[in-house]
RNA sequence: GUCCCCAUCGUCUAGAGGCCUAGGACACCUCCCUUUCACGGAGGCGACCGGGGUUCGAAUCCCCGUGGGGACGCCA
């Protein structure tokens, strides 16, 4: 048979991490049989459910290039075919009219409480041969419930957790229809799963609970029972339960913190699934190894130096194309432009994106760490006061000043620089950082950098020199 | 409270009864490389939650604890 998976998401807000691997491993799963991926958005929530929610899941997941088949569907307009199906359980006696108000379950969940007791309807409206149900109040419109087997145990064969059983007393009839008649999640997903022919279901395992209630009703339809795969949740770097008030971010967050698509899916891919001691895989990799077999079935700890361990490797591999037009934009968002122009203060040639890039990648572990870090070829950089104090001192002056009169003469790559600060400091008998280092903090504005003399051949002459003369013309102490 | 799930280095994990003196990766530490910081390379530290079984043999199977988590909505 075809396999078949889905994600359902519910709009009710951004596609956060947990969201995103579950929708990684549903396609993954499709991709690996041959199958088909289906986007459902679960949005019968009327109030929670927005606009926005929904654009900012298909963003998240259009970024991460998690592409469906088939889809979105949208629960809120498929409306009328639940109501045919809630129609024929009710014709068939599977699902029943309950005029119990709000308030009248409220206080019986209450005293169930107070009783020690699970919390559950008591069947008061509940159709049965052996007693004759109370008089129809006039005022309440009724909810539908299902009408849930009294007796007996539903089994299952978790794809990751193995074998389930939940006994059907630990069950009650539950609303799959509200008084104003709109269907409920539980009873959507049922019969969404079935119409959509799904084979696979791969969702959180906060949804374990509902998997009884939904194998029973889709028996009541007469459905085939999918297989379903339940993914233990993923917890933040602290250990603690990601939620929206503690440390749950969107996907997109990630690409605005500097995150290639390729360092998130790699790690979210390795987060709760191994293949043997592979670390490093691309998708089309996973797609071909994923299996459910492999999936851990408790908790996993969400680790940002493993993420960004993974984002260094791929800054490194990513085409350079693709990582001049991103850093292209990062720099272009704080005003720095990259391409061709000189930027105010900076009369000179500035060097191409791509050659800054290819010396820059090698150290890098984060985009927009890496675009700063980049930004002094492109505009002046306000040195670190400290950094210029520690080693721009008067005592350098001379050597500096004679360095700076044989390098005008040069011809300009960093092997002629490199031997021209490599005689000076032979001939003075000094140690070759005592030039390297005030180079790095007059032409970078920082101590730290890649090789001095292939910055200097990037930054190129007139601009190296000007930025080393115009502290020659201060008085150092 | 009731039901369900989970449990290997700090973290992600390998592990399907003997291949385990428990492997890999991140992090950490040391050394090497070196022109600073990184990158990279070589080493190191570091775990089977506890107790009972089963078995010739248990990280692995079973039971009981303990700890953690989830679910108990006219939310999804």
């Amino acid at each position: 048979m075809a396999i078949r998976t889905r994600f359902a998401p519910s709009p009710t807000g951004f596609l956060h991490i947990g969201g995103a691997r579950t929708a990684l491993f549903s396609w993954a799963y499709a991709k690996k049989h041959g199958g088909k991926f289906i986007l459902r958005i679960e949005d019968t929530d009327v109030e929670r459910s927005t606009p926005e929610a929904v654009q900012a899941i298909l963003d998240g997941m259009a970024w991460l290039g998690l592409d469906y088949d088939e889809g979105p569907f949208y629960q809120m307009q498929r409306i009328e075919t639940y109501k045919k199906v809630l129609q024929t359980m009710i014709d068939a006696g599977s699902a029943y009219y309950c005029y119990s108000s709000k308030e009248e379950l409220e206080v019986l969940r209450e005293q169930q409480t107070l009783q020690g007791l699970k919390p559950r309807y008591d069947g008061k409206w509940r159709p049965d041969a052996s007693k004759t149900l109370p008089p129809i109040p006039k005022d309440i419109p009724p909810v539908i419930r299902f009408k849930n087997p009294l007796t007996g145990v539903v089994v299952w064969d978790d794809l990751v957790k193995g074998r389930i059983e939940i006994a059907n007393t630990e069950l009650d009839d539950l609303i799959i229809a509200r008084a104003d008649g709109t269907p409920t999640y539980n009873f959507c997903v049922v019969v969404d799963d079935f119409e959509m022919g799904i084979t696979q279901v791969i969702r959180g395992d906060d949804h374990v609970n509902n998997t009884p209630r939904q194998i029973n009703m889709l028996k009541a339809l007469g459905a085939t029972i999918p297989q379903y795969a339940h993914l233990s949740m993923i917890l933040g770097d602290d250990g603690q339960k990601l939620s929206k008030r503690h440390g749950a971010v969107s996907v997109m967050q990630y690409h605005e913190d500097g995150y290639l698509k390729e360092a998130v899916l790699n790690y979210l891919a390795r987060l709760g699934w191994s293949h043997g001691d592979a670390e490093i895989f691309n998708m089309q990799q996973f797609c071909e190894w994923f299996d459910l077999d492999h999936i851990t079935p408790s908790a996993a700890q969400f680790n940002t130096e493993k993420l960004n361990w993974l984002n260094a490797h791929y800054i490194k591999q990513v085409d350079l194309d693709l990582l001049a037009e991103d850093i292209s934009a990062r720099l272009g968002a704080t005003n720095i432009e990259t391409n061709g122009h000189a930027a105010s203060g900076m009369p000179n040639l500035i060097p191409s994106l791509k050659s800054v890039l290819n010396l820059y990648r090698e150290r890098a572990n984060n985009l927009n760490q890496l675009a700063k870090d980049i930004a002094f070829f492109y505009q002046l950089p306000v040195a670190n006061a400290a950094d210029v104090e520690k080693h721009i001192t008067a005592d350098i002056k001379p050597a500096m000043t004679s360095l700076c009169e044989k390098l005008a003469k040069i011809e300009w790559t960093a092997e002629a620089i490199h031997a021209e600060i490599n005689a000076l400091v032979t001939s003075l008998q000094i140690k070759f950082p005592k030039i390297a280092m005030p180079l790095r903090v007059m032409l970078t504005g920082t101590a730290q950098s890649p090789s001095i003399d292939q910055v200097m051949a990037l930054l190129g002459k007139e601009e190296a020199l000007a930025r080393i003369n115009t502290y020659l013309n201060k008085n150092l102490k």
